[in-house]
Parts: structure tokens; sequence; C-alpha cells
DNA sequence: GAGCTTACTGAACAGTGTTCATTCGTCAAC
DNA sequence: GTTGACGAATGAACACTGTTCAGTAAGCTC
């Protein structure tokens, strides 16, 4: 019995392994230019042999999706002390393109593929939690928001808004992910496009604090 | 010379047949699952007849994918009659997302693709022409409504103000294509979400007309 | 007719994800 | 200490992919 725990520690082990491999691969070249054959090299196995831990390869992406998904959580889950709703929500947007800018295959394989996750028993247990799950993070800002009556008050939708405002930064990293290399578009600073994108938004959402127009500052916390 | 012309013609025509099972089988059930041979079957040839007109699987779409741009800046072109900036820009809008929903699976290739398009002489020509290029087709807006005054005055970089607003819709479009079956989230309907972000942003950046508060109106043209 | 060009074929290539019978080492029970 | 079971890992295969290439056959020019 306990050789049974160490069995079932080595074969952890061989696992994280795999997955560690994996990732790195998958990081650099992107899922699709990574051959079975090539995690398995990296970790001086033979390919048939990560069929023994994982269903087949896309098992490999789901289960790094999932981790990926609550390091997002987590990060988002750092930022619930700050209680102002747009202080929160513009370090959101802040965390979420950085996450999205430094990781462009793990993002792409999280939010450019269709049905990536299909999630587990486990993992649906997370929804609607904020500090597990990042979308209910960013909806209870708006929430938040709406009920202390920060919003202008045609907007009561805290699923529209959470939803309307994601489409916006996900646009900004998508397309830095997939065009950014392209001589057609003469790109502006993306720190310049996320700045723009996230004050308009908040701007238009967010009643105008006593100026008339809202005086747009351009200082803002790093 | 009769029969060359002639020849040349057939020749086309065979292009033209295996570009339109091309563009059938990839926009039914998208490009990495569609095979040569699946489109050589098509149309009754055999894989490697392929090859006597396209370079490789990637010719095809890149040849595709240039004529969707070029569908999309004759789309737009159309809207050059509106006179008001703000009303085009709405209208932008409408329709490239109308055609980002409308064929996912081509928007996938142009715009969630990187390097799709290596464009050739020919392309390299439409670059900065409104009536040929959409990107430009937008900036243009952007850049009317600028030197009318019609923006806050901070607002001054056409360039900025186009790849924010593109990016908005392309988050819109891309996060439907990827994620609308996706249970996690409760989407809103994706009219009501266009509908928001873009009053959301071209209420930021156009000065308000009159109104304290722009009054947002619930009407739109369809 | 001879010679040339051209579209197209059939068969192969290397490489992919995946499967499966087999091997091998470890452990539990007798 | 031997036996039997189990589970991890292998090597060889499978069907399939995009792609190549020698060969064929048809149509053109001379």
């Amino acid at each position: 019995m306990a050789s049974a725990d160490r069995r079932l520690r080595e074969r952890a082990h061989v696992q994280e392994r795999i997955l560690a491999a994996a990732r790195d691969l998958f990081a650099q070249h992107g899922y699709e230019a990574v051959t079975l054959r090539r995690i398995a090299a990296a970790i001086e196995y033979t390919p048939a042999a990560i069929y023994v831990h994982f269903e087949d390869k896309e098992d490999l992406i789901r289960t790094l999706c999932v981790r990926d998904f609550d390091e997002l959580a987590r990060t988002f889950a750092g930022l619930a002390p700050i209680t102002d709703a747009r202080a929160r929500l513009e370090r959101i947007a802040e965390e979420y393109v950085r996450f999205g800018l430094e990781h462009p295959n793990q993002y792409r394989l999280m939010f450019m593929n269709p049905a990536c996750v299909k999630p587990d028993e486990e993992t649906l247990q997370k929804k609607g939690d904020p500090m597990r799950d990042g979308y209910s993070f960013v909806r209870q800002a708006f929430e938040q928001a709406i009920v202390a009556r920060k919003l202008e008050p045609e907007h009561t939708d805290a699923d529209l808004l959470t939803q309307t405002y994601w489409a916006g930064l996900h646009g900004l990293i998508a397309l830095e992910i997939a065009l950014a290399s392209d001589p057609w578009v003469a790109w502006r600073d993306v720190k310049a496009r996320v700045d723009l994108l996230v004050r308009s938004q908040l701007d238009a959402w967010f009643l105008a604090r006593g100026a008339r127009r809202p005086a747009r500052s351009r200082a803002k916390r790093g």
C-alpha cells in the first residue's frame, strides 16, 4: 500500500513531465506544429507511451487549458482587494491583456478555438464563483457598479456589459496575435489601444463623476 | 491563337471549379478538416491535379482570402454615399459583423490566422485606397470626423481609432465564432452586444451634439 | 505525320495521430 | 521462493495526410 502510493506518485510525475514538455513545445511552436513524436522525444519516451496517460493529443491541451483558466482566475482573484469597481475593471483589463500577450499560443487554444474545453465535474463546480471563475469575477464588478448606482441608469445587465467589455479586450489581443506582423496596417502601440478601448467603454458606461464631461486623467496606476 | 485563348479559358475554368469546391468544403467543415483528396473528389479529379493549378493547399485559402477581402472592401465601398461619418461607421460595423457571422470559416482564415495573406503586387496596389481597401475606408471615416471637428479634441489619431473600433468588432465576432456554443457563458443576443459596443465607443469619441449627455436613441435604421 | 507543350494520372513518399500485441519489471499471495 | 496478475512502456503496424514525380494521352504547331 505504501508502494501503491509510490506508483501513483510516479504515474503523476510522468504525466507532469509529458504536460511540461507539451506546454513548452505548444507555447513555442503552436499546437498544430507540435507532433506527438516530438513531445515523446523531449522526455525520451515512445509516442505510444503518451497514450498510457492521456486519451489523445487533444486531451493534452484540454488539460493545459483547464490549468490556464485556473491561473487566469487566480490572477483576477488577486485583484479582489480593489474596492472601487471601475479601478478593478481597469486592472482586470490590464492583467487579461498581459496574459494574452505573454502566452499567445495558450491564449489561442483557450479563446480562439471552438470547444477547447468540455468542462468536467470539478470544473463545473467553479462556475459562478468569482474567486475561481474569471468570467464571474468581471461580472461581479459590473454587478457591484450597478447596485451602487455608479453606471448610467440604462445599463442594468451585468452579463451584457461583461461580454461587451470582454469582446473589446479579446479583439485587441486576438488581432495582435494574428495580425501584429501584418505590414498592411500601421499598428499603433498595444498599450495605447488598450488604454483607449478601456477608457472609452468605461467612460461610456460609468456616470461622469461631477464634471460635465469626465476629465479623462492621463495618469494611471501601474 | 484562338485555341490558345480557349486553353486559357479552360484552364481558368478548372481553377474556378477547384476554388468553388474548396470554398464550399472549407466553409462547411473548416480548413483543417478538409482534405485535398476530398476537394479533388468533389470535382472528380485526382489530388495531384490540384497541384497543376495551385502551389499547395495554403495557396487555395490564400486565393480565397484575397477574394473575400475584396468582397468586404466592396461592401464597405457601397456605404460611401453615407455622408455623415458617424452614421457610416455604424453601418460599417453592421456590415462587418454580418460578414463575419455569415461566413465564420472564411472570417477565421482572414482574421484569426497569422499571415494568411502575403499580398502580391496587385493586392498591394489597393492599399490605402478606401474604395478597395476596407481598413482605409474605416480610417477615412474617422479622418473625416476629425477634420470636421466632430470628435472630442483629444482624439486626433485616425489609425488608433480605427484599430480600436476594429478590435471591438473583431472581438465580438471572434468570441461568437469560437465560443458561442460554450455553455459556460450566458451569452446575450449578438445584436445587443454589437449595439452596446458601437454606441459606447462612438459616444465616447464623438462630441455630444447639443445634449449635455447624448440621448442614446433606441431606434436604429435597419 | 513529327515534335512539343500541357493537363492529368497512378503510384509512391515522408510524416501524422493512433492502436495493439508483446515485453518487462514490480508487487501480492500462496 | 515461486506464481500470477497488473500496469507501464515498447515496436511495429494502421489509415490518413500533403506532396512529388515519372509516365500517359490529348491537342497544338510546323
